[in-house]
DNA sequence: AGTTAGCAGTCGAAAGACTAAAGTGCTAAT
DNA sequence: ATTAGCACTTTAGTCTTTCGACTGCTAACT
């Protein structure tokens, strides 16, 4: 469809803006990427290259800047997979071979990693509450009235509240508990925790509907508790020139200030290697502005959780793409 | 040291610049505010006030602007503590009386409500965890191999880990850790759980040091976490007029994105009742253009955390303060 | 046919000039 | 002690001009 030197010219072009953040004049290209051709060559190529799209004019005298549809080609055609450098991999092994106990503190880390290494800032969500399996639910007497239940899940997530009764708990109560809540809920998802189950388990149980009630209460809170979003590497944004607009920075803050909006966006790519959305590609209205990437770290076929980058459209995809990768087969492969 | 008068002129300019963020003039002082005075007669008081240094000006011919003293002054002396309205105490009546299990929550929806009822971001801590008393420390069982440590604090904090250990762990092992932890340590501070708690504990302990050693690293690492920030409504600020600056918008964005540096505004509050900082008074070069108001939540002499707010120094003072002042009382009186 | 030198034409960003509006400070009168 | 009145200062906005950076096109070149 677009010729070899085309393809060139136009990844110089996205090249050198993704550098500069400036309109790039056939001067520049000609110079700075060893085209053996003139300037008025590269002219008449890029003036094509505007006419199929992938190029735009800020004004008519102007040099150009990649469309969205220039920026597409570019990530899917042009970018080199591989961008990434041996002092990168060696940072990023030594911060992801830290220990941790719990995968939350492992999304933690290769949220802020990721940022660290991209100059980007990024953002990630656990797996889905509802959907994870119940592996293992037990109640503990804290104090002789303070019961507390503990929910591990298949994805290692522990999740855990305690409910507080106005008159003693017995030893016996919670074994009766621990058993009843067992045998019917170890294996189901979390998300089965519903009416029906509440009232069979309310009909199966010997004593008092008091203790019970706010124990289904609780969980279902749990259950249905927001995903915790992490933020990372905020204020690097803030450095790029594209946020001296007050339009796009305050578009920005709004979207991370917004829980539902950071949800949709993390929620939003399928269930493939590494997404990229760029600019309008993206249902928010607020990231018109911008791209994302994210990429879901699963462990086999176990979801916990998704991870994203934002930055300017003019984001560095090589880069970007890369590390994720690189992240990204590392998470799956340390854990399996 | 001012009189009545000048008191009075000093007051309607603040409320004015408040309102308005645009320097105020002899002549909307005397139209507005109801003065009985010629604006000549406000100008000479005006440049009195400036030559004391409650006022400045911007340029030679402009209006007035409170200066840092200004503001001091003004909080010091001249604002209304009860600028609280029927709706909003309604409202963070309502807010506030949701039933929570744990105070982390109730901290959350008092920094929530704050911001909503001041349209101003606001901050918030929990407790310092080293500081806190072990009420109870309870080990349990969950897999095979996996045990599960939970620490309840005096100020109702749970704390878990999660230790996952190379070979079977007995029943008999997790009553002797109950019993060994539980006689050591209920009563203490967290901080407690030093190197000669350590040793102490490795000497009693009749088996493997397998076992023991993992518990008080991780043990540790809870009490050494830094502690959660919740952040609410950062978006808003984005409006206010001094946020054109895109300076102040980096600053405020650098302020937000950096742990330590919010831990520190946080904590740079003295045990009184309600704390305020205005521009350069706080040792912050970040928060220099910006006030910052603080409270401890508290219960008794039980440190629950500490809620602070961050805006414009031309912030609402008498709102934010008589607002502050309200959800400290409720916090303390409901849970009494 | 593809490439290129050369040049006219376009546009934006920066600098300067001008004006209108808003306010102060001071003087002299009340 | 207060105030009317006016000269003076400064900003913000608008217009104009200039300068430099590019492009697009034409005609010549290989």
């Amino acid at each position: 469809m677009l010729n070899d030197r085309k393809k060139k010219i136009l990844q110089a072009v996205i090249d050198e803006y993704i550098n500069s953040a400036e309109p790039v004049s056939s001067g520049t290209l000609v110079e700075k990427y060893g085209l053996n051709y003139s300037s008025a060559t590269v002219r008449n190529e890029l003036a094509e290259l505007e006419k199929s799209g992938y190029l735009d004019k800020t004004h008519t005298s102007s040099g150009r800047i990649p469309s969205e549809k220039g920026y597409r080609f570019y990530v899917d055609e042009l970018i080199n997979e591989e961008d990434i450098s041996l002092e990168e991999i060696k940072y990023i092994q030594s911060k992801l071979d830290e220990k941790v106990n719990e995968i939350e503190d492992l999304t933690k880390i290769a949220t802020s990693t990721l940022s660290e290494v991209t100059h980007y800032t990024t953002v990630a969500i656990g797996p889905k509450t509802a959907m994870q399996i119940i592996e293992e639910i037990k109640f503990v007497l804290l104090g002789r009235r303070m019961l507390m239940v503990v929910i591990v899940t298949d994805t290692g997530l522990v999740k855990e509240t305690i409910i507080k009764y106005d008159e003693d708990i017995t030893l016996n109560q919670v074994e009766t508990l621990n058993n009843l809540f067992n045998t019917k809920l170890k294996g189901k998802s979390l998300s089965k925790i519903d009416k029906p189950m509440e009232e069979y388990i309310l009909a199966e149980i010997s004593y008092s509907i008091e203790v019970i009630k706010p124990i289904i209460e609780q969980i279902n809170k749990i259950v249905e508790q927001e995903e915790k979003i992490y933020l990372e590497g905020t204020k690097k944004s803030f450095d790029l020139p594209e946020f001296k607009s007050m339009e796009v920075a305050k578009n920005f803050i709004n979207l991370l200030d917004t829980k539902e909006l950071m949800l949709d966006m993390l929620n939003s790519g399928v269930a493939k290697d590494i997404n990229v959305y760029i600019g309008d590609e993206n249902d928010n209205e607020n990231l018109k502005d911008f791209s994302i990437v994210t990429f879901k770290h699963t462990v086999g076929d176990k979801d916990l959780g998704t991870i994203g980058i934002i930055g300017p459209k003019r984001m560095d995809y090589s880069k970007v793409i890369s590390v994720m990768k690189y992240i990204s087969n590392k998470l799956n492969k340390d854990k399996e």
